[in-house]
RNA sequence: GCCAGAGUAGCUCAAUGGUAGAGCACAGCUUUCGUAAAGCUGGGGUUGCGGGUUCGAUUCCCGCCUCUGGCUCCA
């Protein structure tokens, strides 16, 4: 298994092999132990909760079983991290495949793997299941983990297992036998005694008994091996833990990003409404659209300081432009058409080519550059139905988009602005963590190797001038240029990813942009393209479910409520209203005849950040009680006093 | 687009092959109240849209639309 480095000289300690673990330390066991009796040596808590090794580095987890006959680096890998758990819940989708055999016989197999959040099993099967099939095949799986019975792994004769697999009619095994190197080793596991028994390459926990906390979630479509040509299999989700305790940790979290569902607060706080006429396109109602123009407001601010200046550039164009832009060749079926003067024009599904036309209107001296063109423009894009959600995946939308037309030699400055840019606004909105990643080539992708080439390494320097650490998505850039992406996690830990940086050789070509250079000459300057928030539209609903609806002051659609105890304390009420809307802030008031408390409730049900409540003893003493979010009564003060509070907490983006 | 599920009052949800119901919200009246729900009364529905079966459909069947969970896609 393990290297033959040195070959123990001593024989009597020819049976003995040493180990050594992550933390430095060195085990001697008997020749052939096994990676669980290594794990005994330790201690039996930690025998208990490991489930596969790592020998020499290898990224392969090997089977707790798997015997150790030299010398070796080994790792444990235990059910409470992730590699432990992928390996629980590879072994949870076996355990529900066999129970969904023992339901339903005549069921054909494809694949079942583990997941980040848990495992699935994709099944040809004739009965479409219901929630009531899930709980069936929930109380099958129990039994099957009572039995206990151990995972076993063969070898099996590829000639051999692709007819019995053919005989037994289990098509998609076959397929993927075929598709497995006629040199590589074949390996089924089998449990309950050998009654179930699936390809796989392992590995599994050593016996059924480890699964101890499961649960089946959802059934869905997917397509056998998730091309869309081929037959839709269902595919039933589930997830396993080590104990009861992550497993309900994990569908309370669950529970809560629920709740949190930008929809529901949508809808729950009057921000945002949907129309059948118009399928996947947002009707921004007041309050959404006072948070809609805050998020406009953040980035303008910001552009006055990153030295951008902001265009307005129109909606539809011939489609001359969208076939020179190369965006005709291959999002025609996403982009929406319209006949005018029998020329045929396109609503724009992007802006920057109508900014290369501005940039190309004029002259442009290489003391110019770099020009930082910002546009809000609203933007059209056809999505197929089915692929909508909410407001993160929409029709109609606008992105704080800009194109910095630069020299080469700025490029790195350029990127290092907007990577510091883009640091402050996640900084605003209190996303704390940053991922970075850099996208390569894809396969469908316009201009040359040389292009490419210069594009990716610019975009490499940048990032490692800056210090940043990335990890590359290979072939996962834009047809027109590789491009950096920011991931930022939400208070769920959930990864969105926002923020874009393109660098872009291939467009300037397309539209014959230049400048004049310092020599006397003509060249061409580099387009990149960049968004920090990504569509307003996304970010916002990213944005309520990150806050759970509880916005900070700055960004709150109501930030005070002013509410009478009695019809006697209107006219003071009326006069504190009227200051702090004189003074700025955006403020509502609750006069009805309701009492008090039932007017806090409402008020804390829209969840208003402060509540002032004034009565008999506020307008004798001319001040306000405050009430904040959230059970927090902050008692009477003056109003100049509420108000500076409310301006620092503004200031500080609180 | 594909697979599956859903659509009943403004919202959350009941119910039935034979006049569609509750809570909240809304309106009116009474109550003028000190930090998360006062009381009474009332209005409100072509049960998503269109067609079919039926004496009768909101319920059963067919088509369409929208939404939800996934798959595929995402400049």
């Amino acid at each position: 298994m393990a290297n033959q480095t040195d070959s123990n000289a001593d024989p009597a300690r020819a049976g003995i092999i040493r180990i050594t673990l992550p933390d430095g330390s060195v085990r001697e066991l008997p020749r052939g132990s096994r990676i669980i009796d290594v794990a005994k040596s330790i201690g039996p808590g930690l025998a208990k909760v490991t489930v596969g090794g790592r020998v020499d580095g290898n990224p392969e987890i090997l089977d707790l079983r798997t015997p150790l006959e030299s010398d070796c680096r080994l790792e444990l890998v235990t059910a409470d991290k992730p590699d432990g758990l992928a390996v629980i819940r590879h072994s949870a989708s076996h355990i529900m495949a066999d129970a969904i055999c023992r339901l339903w016989p005549e069921v054909k197999l494809s694949i079942g793997p583990s997941t980040d959040q848990g495992f699935y099993y994709d099944i040809d099967l004739e009965h479409r299941l219901t929630d009531d099939d899930l709980r069936r095949i929930e109380e099958e799986m129990a039994k099957i983990i009572a039995e206990d019975t151990p995972f076993e792994r063969c070898t099996i004769e590829r000639d051999a297992s692709l007819d019995r697999f053919a005989k037994d009619g289990e098509v998609y095994k076959v397929e993927l036998i075929e598709g497995i190197p006629e040199d590589e080793e074949l390996t089924v596991f089998r449990h309950g005694g050998g009654a179930f028994e699936d390809l796989c390459r392992g590995p599994h926990v050593p016996s059924t008994g480890y699964v101890k906390a499961f649960k089946l979630l959802n059934v869905a479509g997917a397509y056998w091996r998730g091309d869309e040509t081929r037959p839709m299999l269902q595919r039933v989700y589930g997830t396993a833990f080590w104990k009861k305790k992550d497993l309900d940790s994990w569908l309370h979290r669950r529970e809560e990003a629920q709740r949190r569902d930008h929809r529901r607060l949508g809808k729950e706080l009057d921000l945002f409404t949907f129309h059948p006429w118009a399928p996947a396109s947002p009707f921004f109602l007041p309050k959404g659209a006072t948070i809609y123009n805050l998020l406009v407001d953040t980035m303008r601010e910001k552009y006055r300081r990153f030295g951008y200046q902001e265009v307005i550039t129109p909606q539809i164009f011939d489609v001359e432009l969208w076939k020179r832009s190369g965006h005709w060749d291959k999002y025609k079926d996403n982009m929406y058409f319209t006949q005018v003067d029998k020329a045929e024009y396109g609503v724009k599904p992007m802006n920057c080519p109508s900014h290369t036309l501005i940039f190309a209107a004029r002259l442009h001296s290489y003391r110019d550059l770099p020009v930082r063109m910002a546009d809000f423009g609203r933007l059209h894009r056809y999505e197929r139905s089915g692929v909508t959600a909410g407001l993160t995946r929409v029709r109609t939308f606008c992105q704080d988009d800009a194109h910095i037309f630069c020299r080469e030699d700025q490029i790195a400055d350029e990127i290092s602005g907007v990577i510091k840019l883009l640091k402050e606004v996640y900084d605003d909105f209190r996303f704390p963590e940053l991922l970075v990643f850099l996208s390569t080539r894809p396969e469908m992708s316009i201009g040359s190797d040389e292009i490419w080439e210069k594009a990716e390494s610019a975009l490499r320097d940048a990032l490692e001038t800056n210090g940043i650490e990335y990890t590359v998505n290979p072939g996962d850039g834009a047809f027109y240029g590789p491009k950096i992406d920011f991931v930022v996690k939400d208070a769920l830990e959930r990864e969105w990813q926002l923020g874009t940086v393109q660098l872009d050789f291939v467009m300037p070509e397309r539209f014959g942009l230049e400048y004049d250079d310092q020599a006397g000459g003509k060249s061409r300057p580099v387009m990149i393209h960049r968004a920090i928030l990504g569509s307003i539209e996304r970010f916002m609903g990213i944005l309520i479910e990150h806050f759970g609806g509880v916005f900070p002051v700055w960004m709150s659609p109501i930030q005070v409520r002013v509410i009478t105890i009695s019809d006697a304390h209107k006219p003071y009420a009326e006069k504190v209203l009227k200051e702090l809307q004189t003074a700025g802030f955006r403020v509502d008031s609750d006069f009805s005849k309701d009492r008090m408390g039932g007017k806090i409730r409402i008020a804390e049900t829209q969840k208003i950040p402060y509540t002032l409540v004034v009565g008999e003893k506020e307008a004798s003493e001319s001040t306000v009680a405050v009430r904040a979010r959230g059970r927090k009564n902050l008692g009477s003060m003056s109003l100049e006093d509420f108000m500076d509070r409310m301006r620092s907490e503004v200031m500080d983006k609180k």
